[in-house]
DNA sequence: TCCGGAAAGT
DNA sequence: ACTTTCCGGA
């Protein structure tokens, strides 16, 4: 798998995320865990960002580039971000995200009702958005 | 831009 | 099950 792919596990999610990348043996990510990723590191911060107030809340700031991201992590070049957001439209009825409407490119994560309850070791630590000045 | 059905791939 | 692809509609 080209850049990207090693040494790219800043969460330590038990499982998640075997080999990260395209070869055989690697998991398949999940978007959300992939999106969450990405908030994390502040690198992307110019491509998505949590929304500054609001508990969950990111922008993607650069879609093109998150699909590019995103269809790279999946050897799926064609990725774009009508079909990203496709995946991430289906997430709304399992209830791990939804669209905050009326703000472009802008959603929200569930955390209270889903991924805390299923997930209590994530750490959300956004580097500075709500915790800090930035 | 955003939505969600439908079909297909893994 | 979780997307990826495609698309008509709002």
């Amino acid at each position: 798998c080209p850049a990207g792919c090693s040494g790219s596990a800043p969460l330590s999610f038990p499982g998640w995320e075997r080999r990260a990348g395209c070869s055989p043996g690697s998991r398949q990510i999940q978007l959300w865990h992939f999106i969450l990723e990405l908030l994390q590191k502040e690198e992307f911060r110019h491509v998505i960002a949590w929304q500054q107030g609001e508990y969950g809340e990111f922008v993607i700031k650069d879609p093109d580039e998150v699909a590019r991201l995103w269809g790279r992590r999946k050897c799926k070049p064609q990725m774009n971000y009508d079909k990203l957001s496709r995946a991430l439209r289906y997430y709304y009825n399992k209830r791990i995200l939804h669209k905050t409407k009326g703000k472009r490119f802008t959603y929200k994560f569930n955390f209270n009702k889903l991924v805390m309850p299923n997930y209590p070791f994530i750490n959300i630590r956004p580097n500075g958005e709500w915790g800090g000045q930035g």
